[in-house]
DNA sequence: CGGCTTCTTGAGGTGCATCAAGCCAGGTGG
DNA sequence: CCACCTGGCTTGATGCACCTCAAGAAGCCG
């Protein structure tokens, strides 16, 4: 049996403040120091000792959950420690639009800050453990933990960055050109994190490409089929393989 | 002759450090207090005694004009005290794309945190006045200026919340939408300032209209004239007045 | 197995980009 | 003063890129 909150489907897709029990708490492993949140964030800088000793709770997302609901009281901000995840505006006609991916190291939740309450909503796409800054730390006045107040300072202006790489991507001419950048922007996400940028797994549907793309789904899919026939890419499904990186790049123009 | 510093076709579009004089900075008015930012912004809140002691220097730009260019050093944070602004990038191609219009009351160069230079440009639509939040004073550990830190937090986060709906704006299925939306979101703006919500004048072009909402210039032209021959709204060039907000509501759907 | 979602591919219609022409206002210089 | 130019705006004609609808294949799961 699954867990009933935020479940596609079953959950309600705007929060309501039903009181769901709480799963008792695994008491160990559940919790992220400063430096091992400074360090996923590729913050540079090193927490001083004291700081350090400041503990953040890591939660569980299963595949299709969400970490935080439209319209929920804001209580954090959240950085990806594992999985991958989508934010999502959901509109009164049910309709979503994806407004970003986000993978290790990504914050999460800064739309809720200003209205004191979340206006998207971040859903797992596989199974992904995020850590919670909680808003009381970020913003008690007279905690002196400056360390973290700056690294959330700069790590929101990053998230404003890629905000806006997104806007511009989707702007791009030709929905072939707006498919080979997301394909070079995701190739540059799993190297960043290690991980091959020639051959990987993508972890989003091709809906929520084309919703992030603001193009069909139709024309993803032709727009990959268009890429594996000039021999640029391999396609099986949702595993890619980039066959010729410059070809990609000169798609760009 | 005009200050030569950011002028389009005349200065370069992408910053490079040549010292240009400084022009004999007028020695009074020239300053706002902590308190007139937090109004500005709509911040709930009063600025302490002492807090409001600090003061911010004002800067005046003529239209056409550049507050911060592109990849110019991270210099602090411009809270929008009169007139109305573009946040733009130019890409490689020279192409620009408008990512936001700013007027009095919201903060720009929040992109320029994360990487200390700014990554956007913010171009003057009319003549402006704008208040600078030095880097300083924003960052500066052990300042106890935690009123400020506070603000500049929620108005960031107010910044990435319009993004969000900028992008999901550009996002909405048929041009004519799009174009209603942007003059129902004007007309919310200009009432939010005091202004008529019913009969106002856009500061920017078509073409600027037309980047921000990912159409060009003459579908922009078109949608409106669509709208005004629906009889929902009025055009005389920039000067739009709403016949029916209702109408104007009712084509969202 | 059957039901579900995801993905691919095709055919046809259309909304928008593109190209082009002309109007208007403001600025400049003879 | 007018001639000229430039930038912003409107409107028309044409082609095509993408949306829409539809059918079928493949994978997943109870």
């Amino acid at each position: 049996m699954m867990n009933l909150q935020a479940v596609p489907g079953t959950a309600p897709r705007v929060y309501s403040p039903i009181r769901v029990p709480e799963r008792p708490r695994r008491s160990e492993g559940d919790w992220s120091s400063l430096q091992e949140v400074m360090d996923l964030l590729l913050y540079d800088g090193h927490a001083s000792e004291a700081a350090n000793g400041q503990l953040f709770r890591r939660r569980r997302v299963k595949a299709g959950q969400s970490v935080f609901l439209m319209g929920q009281p804001f209580d954090g901000l959240y950085v990806v420690r594992l999985g991958a995840l989508k934010t999502v505006v959901i509109h009164d006609d049910g309709s979503e639009h994806v407004l970003s991916f986000s993978m290790k190291g990504d914050l999460m939740g800064t739309d809720g800050i200003c209205k004191d309450q979340y206006c998207t909503e971040a859903v797992a796409l596989t199974d992904c453990e995020v850590i919670r800054l909680p808003a009381s730390e970020l913003f008690m006045p007279g905690r002196g933990c400056n360390e973290l107040e700056r690294m959330a300072y700069w790590a929101i202006s990053r998230e404003v960055v890629k905000e806006q790489m997104s806007y511009t991507l989707s702007h791009a001419s030709k929905s072939e050109v707006r498919v080979a950048r997301f394909l070079l922007m995701q190739s540059n996400c799993f190297s960043a994190l290690g991980y091959s940028p020639r051959r990987f797994t993508l972890p989003m549907t091709r809906r929520d490409i084309g919703s992030y793309l603001s193009v069909t789904l139709e024309t993803v899919s032709r727009a990959l089929s268009a890429l594996h026939n000039l021999g640029i890419i391999e396609v099986a499904s949702r595993e890619i393989t980039i066959l010729s990186r410059e070809a990609l790049h000169a798609y760009e123009g």
